[in-house]
DNA sequence: TAGATTGTTAATCGATTAACAATC
DNA sequence: TAGATTGTTAATCGATTAACAATC
């Protein structure tokens, strides 16, 4: 077993992949932890010791070759592999995150909906079924589902997500406003909106009284 | 001036916030950092030293009251005021942040949607109107608008957000999956759901690769 | 009053930044 | 080779945890 790096490493590495990206795209072959470190506003010295958690990917009075290392960051992320993924809750929310083809081009597939509401049984979103729980575990074995992404409302979301563990499910993307209890092999990552917008409160509010 | 607040900090007030909330509908009265803190798998020390940031909100020998407490955090985070809200970008996902109604209870009000899609023009979310981006002007000289959600895809979003900060909006929540350079008095926070994913990602192929 | 628990100071731990020897 | 820039160790800074005096 590989030494534990620090989340707040792994919180950092999509933004290294997304500017590197942009290099890529204009063309750019080379860069220092320098030029870099300005791009990105964050220190040179940060850039060097993250990527070093992970293994020296530069050369010495070269820099770092923009191709090899966004494809090594792409690894280190999963980013070479294909995610199968099904939404539950077909609500609003998960029908939007379906219809973001984005998602895919990274290797993130999903490959079904699922919700309880019969409302919505039989439809279908940018051509993926919607289906109804109990299909559930027929549907699980018969194709690999890697993650579930849980849009349900915090009342469902619970219950929800021990069937899905209960069913195999070992990672979960969960956009429910509650802290999943779950055990400690199942992957859990918190997408809290409301947490979000109550910090860019406030800050805001800081703002108008600091003046 | 008060003395700067850690983001760290920062980011742990809304989930107290949600703790309480949740204390308060179960109808305890009082709680104490440490029962508090083995609900939410935190020290105890660290509540005190978070809350501590703000005022001194509980009572030696007592505790903490769970009405008092909560509604202070409230007002810490800005939740007894009322935001109004626009969506600049009325896809998936703008229309999905419109219809999500939780927000509204908190303050949060969505006033307007926006976007640049003629198809779009004069259709409306939840009784919400879309209107043009060229409406724009004119919409922010008639009310006032605390906060623009950015819910463009990120070749629109630099521009719009420039746009936006020219029309004297001061709080951005940003969901383009790119950094905004603004002027120091805009706040911006942001919600990169691609990060997010694939943070989720990385911890998935380390659990495999660990065994 | 005695017991409980805060508010706050001090100690520890971890993350960030600086420095520089190794090396391309 | 000389210059540039990494990889890595050491120093600093900030955040978390522990301890305890203050006090309800």
């Amino acid at each position: 077993m590989q030494k534990e790096i620090s989340q707040a490493v792994i919180r950092r590495m999509p933004r290294y992949y997304r500017y590197l990206g942009e290099l890529l795209d204009d063309g750019v072959e080379r860069i220092s932890s320098n030029e870099l470190s300005v791009r990105m506003k964050v220190t040179a010295s940060q850039i060097r010791q993250d990527l070093n958690n992970f293994g020296g990917f530069g050369q010495q009075g070269y820099g770092y070759n923009v191709q090899y290392l966004y494809e090594e960051i792409g690894k280190i992320l999963g980013l070479d592999r294909q995610h199968n993924i099904i939404v539950v809750g077909a609500g609003n929310m998960g029908q939007a995150l379906a219809n973001y083809v984005k998602f895919e081009k990274r290797g993130f597939v999903i490959t079904g909906l699922f919700d309880v509401n019969p409302a919505l049984a039989g439809l279908s979103v940018r051509g993926i079924e919607i289906h109804m729980m109990d299909e559930l575990p027929e549907f699980l074995k018969t194709q690999r589902v890697d993650i579930a992404v849980l849009t349900l409302p915090k009342e469902k979301a619970e219950q929800a997500a021990e069937k899905l563990v209960e069913l195999g499910i070992h990672a979960i993307w969960n956009f429910a406003h509650l802290d999943l209890e779950l055990p400690d092999d199942v992957v859990v990552e918190n997408v809290h909106l409301s947490d979000s917008l109550m910090q860019l409160s406030y800050n805001i509010v800081r703002r108008q009284d600091d003046k």
